[in-house]
DNA sequence: CTTCATGTAACTTAATTAGTTACGATATGC
DNA sequence: GCATATCGTAACTAATTAAGTTACATGAAG
């Protein structure tokens, strides 16, 4: 798994989960996924499940499912979940008391401000299903799913 | 200076720059304002003078000067040529072949240019300008602008 | 009571970025 | 022409962050 990968590895293990609906899949199955190992999973999905996203369970036959329907699930949570920022850029003072710094980050905390409320917004539009729906569409016209590599 | 805060620091040396026009300001000038020393400062805004958003010279009284006036600067402009991302997930392949995955990019990266030009679209209505404008409105109230600390 | 699974802490490794040193190229002023 | 000031850039070091790994405690199922 890659650096900046966890909202698509994410999205990626719930559409897996999302085609096996109430068969719990555990953070093994999971990792070979996206090819990391379970720790790193359990790790970051952790918020998920936190938010009622998914649900885990111990023991024999345990493991992972979705917490509820793919379609009451949207993109904006699952980011949010994963506390993920959707703007990289920081705002923190860095030279207190210089006004220059103090216009600079008024500024762009604003736009930081109105732009993370639109993403989030255009995000809570798509939902897992939509994923799913997608992914079926492509399976149709290619009739694999092979997880080769 | 922090990770994450080039656009930031970078709109804060602008903004000093703007404030004395044809005056031309060092690196080392530059970089007593964000606490860096002069290399990173060179390093950061290489790419604005390749953009022409600052003219830099070498040589005795050399120094960097804006390139156009501040109102024809855009925070758009400036953060393309910090060659930032706006948005910081990945959208790369890990799994070729995967049709989950290629159904979970195919939707992220639909997002991603969407958000991308919506985003950069806000910025471009954001100037120099408005920057030194606020900066002067702070500056009118309180009087001072010192870089204590 | 053994096995399978998650939960989590602690540590290691890898990647990225800022910071630093060094030096060449170039412009100015004496 | 020579001393000085400044940028341009390569090469290295240090700091930070995130992923990967190991280890083990907890809890559920048969």
């Amino acid at each position: 798994m890659k650096r900046n990968s966890r909202l698509s590895s994410t999205l990626h293990i719930l559409v897996h989960m999302a085609e096996e609906p109430g068969h719990a899949l555990t953070s093994e199955q999971l990792a070979t996924f996206i090819h990391t190992n379970p720790v790193v999973v359990r790790r970051t999905i952790a918020g998920l499940r936190d938010a009622g996203i998914v649900t885990s369970s111990r023991g024999h036959g345990g493991g992972w499912l979705l917490g509820r329907a793919p379609e009451a699930i949207s993109l904006a949570e699952i980011s949010a979940a994963l506390g993920e920022t959707l703007l990289p850029f920081s705002t923190e003072p860095e030279s207190p008391g210089c006004l220059v710094e103090q216009a600079v980050i008024a500024v762009l905390d604003d736009f930081r401000i109105a732009a993370e409320r639109l993403l989030a917004e255009k995000l809570s539009r798509i939902t897992l299903a939509d994923l799913t729906a997608d992914f079926r569409r492509r399976y149709d016209l290619i009739g694999v799913s092979s997880h080769a590599i």
